[in-house]
DNA sequence: CGTTTAGTTGAGCATGCTCAACGGTCGTGG
DNA sequence: CCACGACCGTTGAGCATGCTCAACTAAACG
């Protein structure tokens, strides 16, 4: 086997893998290897075709997309994370380009691999369908966010989503640099600046990526999150270990960080 | 059967049924009815629980989503075509309202039976996860024609998009009232008249209904149409029966009309 | 004929972007 | 140890895109 075990473990209990059989996992994952990449790689590009299931196992990785000289920035992934499923299952093009932010490792399954175990059992092919409804929907909440959100509104959701996966603390910290929250969130950096002092009179404090909140009860007024949209909801069902599979999820893979 | 046969017949070649067997169709299909609503029916809520699979046959609905006293336009179906198929899927709750805009008949198909089908049948589960990558894909390309597109760009493309559909004549009919399709393209009906306008130097003219194109190549030079936002490339491949299931596909189901 | 509704046009405003200047931090090299 | 440069973040000014509101036209329908 030309990957560690260790990486192996760390996709077997993820997404569609956690409930299979060990011989349909053997088959999805027959000729899957492992790469680190340094920062700034380009490991996928819109619209070239695609060979590859990827997991993000360590690092983040942004997907990105272009047209006529300008770029957005679709999702940031951390571990564990998959990307770009919809086009191995449908054997086509990438819609979007893959960058690592930061010195990352990479698992990469053959995307005929993946297939075949589909091909070849039912259960497999419902998880992956699964999965990839769930992926769907994070995109549905994803639009939802950034059509009818104002930049203020997102900021604060967004800081209400990362409170509660931050053990619902008064104060959090920034999992990334503001420029790239900045193109998560669909602004430019000026404006997430400005969005910030905004939500001063909501009891926020910024300062380097410690956030601290005063007034919890007001930044939630202002950010009225909705279950429809936001997906931070059956936060409390994690401890149980009956989180929904949707639960915490972006709209491209698993753990997907907020979309947008 | 509760349905009359030329339904089942209509659903029969389309997407994820067209190439199962006749045994896993019935399994998917039983339980399933057909009924007509009027003109603003609301077929399913946002935030509800799903029960049914949906299938469009006539007329056209509207799928929207709402928060904080605004509201968007997802997308607008016209036969034939599928939707709420992730929520089915996940056996969850919808993310965006359904009503119809005019008068139609729909097919619903109870959720469990379709579910049934997959899980007894991994070829149609393949199928079925090869509908929802394509969804899911249609929602990327609508993503990044709104992100990356500003409101005259996304109508010339819809335009263009549109030619190639109605058979690359030099005049077009619109499908819809200008108001829907300025919600369709995401902008105000207001915003529409002007970007109409803006592309009468590119020689598009308008009279009701009727779009005129006199200078094609200025219309596409300012659209400028890729084929990792747009849809309507592999239209040649249509006439040879090859075209890709992706072809002409939307962000919700089969034959979507564009998305924003 | 009025009445209604879709569409257009104009004026003013809001959100968000660009560009430019400035401050603070960190790492490097003198 | 300090000086310098590179880079991130902030702030301000001006501008662009798109929205709201209102008036007006035209076509449809009773």
């Amino acid at each position: 086997m030309s990957i560690k075990q260790s990486s192996i473990d760390r996709i077997r209990h993820v997404s569609f893998f956690n409930k299979c059989d060990d011989s349909v996992f053997k088959t999805a994952v027959s000729g899957a290897f492992l790469q680190t990449f340094p920062e700034g790689t380009t490991l996928l590009i819109d619209g070239e075709p695609v060979d590859f299931l990827y997991f993000v196992l360590e690092g983040s990785v942004e997907l990105s997309a272009g047209w006529k000289s300008k770029d957005t920035t679709l999702a940031i992934l951390r571990p564990v994370s998959t990307f770009i499923l919809a086009a191995v299952v449908m054997e086509s093009d990438a819609l979007m380009s893959a960058t690592t932010l930061e010195r990352s490792e990479v698992l990469m399954i053959p995307g005929e691999s993946l297939r075949r175990a589909m091909r070849e059992n039912a259960q497999f092919s419902f998880a992956v369908s699964e999965e990839l409804a769930a992926c769907y929907r994070g995109l549905v909440r994803a639009i939802k966010n950034h059509k009818l959100r104002d930049s203020t509104e997102r900021l604060a959701n967004y800081l209400v989503t990362q409170t509660a996966r931050q053990d619902n603390a008064a104060q959090i910290t920034l999992p990334h640099e503001k420029r790239v929250l900045a193109a998560l969130l669909g602004m430019t950096p000026e404006n997430l600046s400005r969005a910030f002092a905004k939500l001063n009179k909501q009891g926020v404090s910024v300062s380097g990526n410690i956030v601290k909140f005063d007034k919890m009860d007001a930044l939630k007024r202002l950010a009225r999150p909705a279950p429809t949209i936001d997906n931070h909801y059956k936060q409390s069902e994690q401890l149980d270990g009956k989180a929904s599979t949707e639960r915490q999820r972006g709209g491209h893979g698993t753990e997907t960080d907020a979309i947008y």
